[in-house]
DNA sequence: TAAACTGGTTTGTACCATAAACTGGTTTGT
DNA sequence: ACAAACCAGTTTATGGTACAAACCAGTTTA
């Protein structure tokens, strides 16, 4: 009967977990994002959202290059194929519950 | 210019929960459910199933009442009113995420 | 040259999801 | 009558997780 529904329990944690799902959204709305660009945004703590991104640089859904602005550290972040797709699946699982349960 | 996307971060992080998602969604959908029922229809061991519902009792989010069914322990779960309002309140919030990055 | 700032990372703490082991009782088999 | 198997759950142990405070290497400011 709600074998559909409980596929919400199937869901990609990694994604599902709101700050991470908050970054990805952010990071799939542009071509790449500054640390710092990314913590205003999302309000995170530095360390939580260096926790977070280094999360989903293991999972290959964001790739993380280091360089410098000047002389400061400048990390960038971009969304992968592999995690834009992870966003889209996750979205369209979430959606499809949504309207299950409508 | 995200802050209403940062408002991801604020969801019910009870409700949110895969596992309980699922069991409160059940839950809306009938009038009351018992334990067995509910096993089967999420699929989860019933140690996790027990934990889960503790938490959804101890948050006043569910009511259960132990009576017997012949001889045997019958465990009967039920969305108090506040669960109703949890889960409505959550399922707003993410719908309008969703709409938001349609 | 010391103090404060930048752009982060590491560490410690407290919480959490999960399955395995357990409990208290009932039925079945012999 | 007694044990083994079963029933309906709960407790416990374990491993993972989110989070902020403390830290770090380097830079700018006073």
């Amino acid at each position: 009967m709600s074998d559909d529904l409980r596929r919400v329990t199937e869901l990609d944690r990694l994604i599902h977990e709101p700050a991470r799902l908050l970054i990805v959204t952010i990071l799939s709305t542009v071509e790449s994002a500054d640390f710092l660009f990314l913590q205003r945004e999302t309000g995170l703590t530095k360390g939580n959202l260096s926790a977070h991104l280094s999360k989903l640089e293991d999972a290959g859904y964001v790739k993380i290059q280091k360089t410098f602005k000047g002389k400061l550290p400048l990390t960038i972040c971009k969304l992968t194929a592999a995690g834009t797709k992870a966003v889209a699946l996750y979205r369209q699982q979430m959606q499809s519950f949504m309207e299950m349960t409508g």
